[in-house]
DNA sequence: GGTCTAATTCAACGTCCGATGAATTCTACA
DNA sequence: TGTAGAATTCATCGGACGTTGAATTAGACC
């Protein structure tokens, strides 16, 4: 039984409070994880939670920042041209989920854009800022209707891995990943469209 | 205030509870979705669904049942060959989400698989009882890792037209998606796999 | 008409949740 | 050393939820 009053020393429970609360909105969504949940993970009674962020919600927003700078992302999908952009793309997608942290976050969002108009339009966002201002920049034609595709494709396969688990998506190493889908991906950049 | 006992007449009550609930679940997911909010629509007390279904969970059982026969989908994707098969993918998913009831329940299912393992099983049987049966019987090569990769793509365009609401995507008249995608698709069944 | 069964509502229980306000203990700084 | 403020817990509130059991009303069949 911890007793009450200020604890000695520093101790990080903030950030132990925000490192939960990441796994569990990453393992259950906003609406599925509980503020209890979180604060028995962190060792901490659930008033601290609120003193520290105020509310559920006001949590959700400082435990899901997105673990990229957009624009940089959007630079680096530039910089190279057109040529082998699929293949770029790809590489990056896999070394973001390929970091616990990151997706962690990302599946957050996911998770919770089913039923949270924010985290929605958090998912849009990845879109919009980066993708589809690099595929614009590249002088593609039928820029957002492109960018759109790439962006579904690479959440699908998100969702096929990381929350449904499917097989053959979770068994693949992630090289073979990039070589499976990037030439999809630079189709996509390429075909024709309507 | 409906005074309580028997109607008279033929109330086809469980029939209006399963259609709210074909709605909620599509709306919010099983989790969300509530049996009180579902009993107000469908204008009935909370008790008679769990009189009809047992549980929340029985009734989610109900009202989630595949619009349409996989066997039968499997057969109409074999039939013509390789040749079209991405077309025929596209213009079969298009005519499912055209479909509310199908929508509803399509939709019950992912925005429940976040969640609920049995929810993100229903969805893998899709991928195991349809998509990837056809493939293999078409003599294609690696057909786990194709039937995975078109799976995850369909899903990922639901996700963003129908969850997320990407313009673009929610912009596009079926027929143009269909365009778009299908080459696409098409490529992911022939190209060469690592 | 009497009786059994199905349909329907009502009232309530127990649980979990997010949030609040007061009390307690420590740190920082004058 | 005294005191303001930050960190922490405790007890608790009000609300929503799934579920249950009893009571009420209608249809079906003898």
């Amino acid at each position: 039984m911890a007793r009450s009053g200020r604890r000695p020393g520093r101790t990080g429970t903030r950030d132990r409070i925000l490192v939960s609360a990441r796994a569990a909105f990453g393992e259950s969504g906003f609406e599925g994880a509980t503020v209890r949940g979180i604060a028995r993970a962190a060792g901490v009674d659930p008033a601290l939670v609120h003193h520290y962020f105020g509310s559920k919600e006001q949590l959700f927003v400082a435990s899901i920042e997105l673990p990229f700078d957009p624009q940089h992302l959007a630079a680096l999908l530039v910089r190279g041209g057109l040529d082998g952009l699929g293949e770029r793309m790809m590489r990056f997608a896999v070394s973001i989920w390929g970091q616990p942290r990151s997706l962690q976050v990302l599946l957050g969002i996911a998770r919770s854009a089913t039923s949270d108009p924010r985290a929605a339009e958090a998912l849009r966002g990845i879109l919009e800022s980066s993708l589809l201002p690099a595929i614009r920049e590249l002088g593609v034609d039928q820029p957002e209707l492109r960018a759109s595709l790439i962006w579904s494709q690479v959440v699908g396969l998100v969702f096929g891995r990381f929350v449904v688990g499917v097989t053959p998506l979770t068994a693949a190493a992630p090289e073979q990943l990039v070589a499976a889908v990037a030439p999809i991906l630079q189709l996509t950049l390429t075909a024709p469209m309507p």
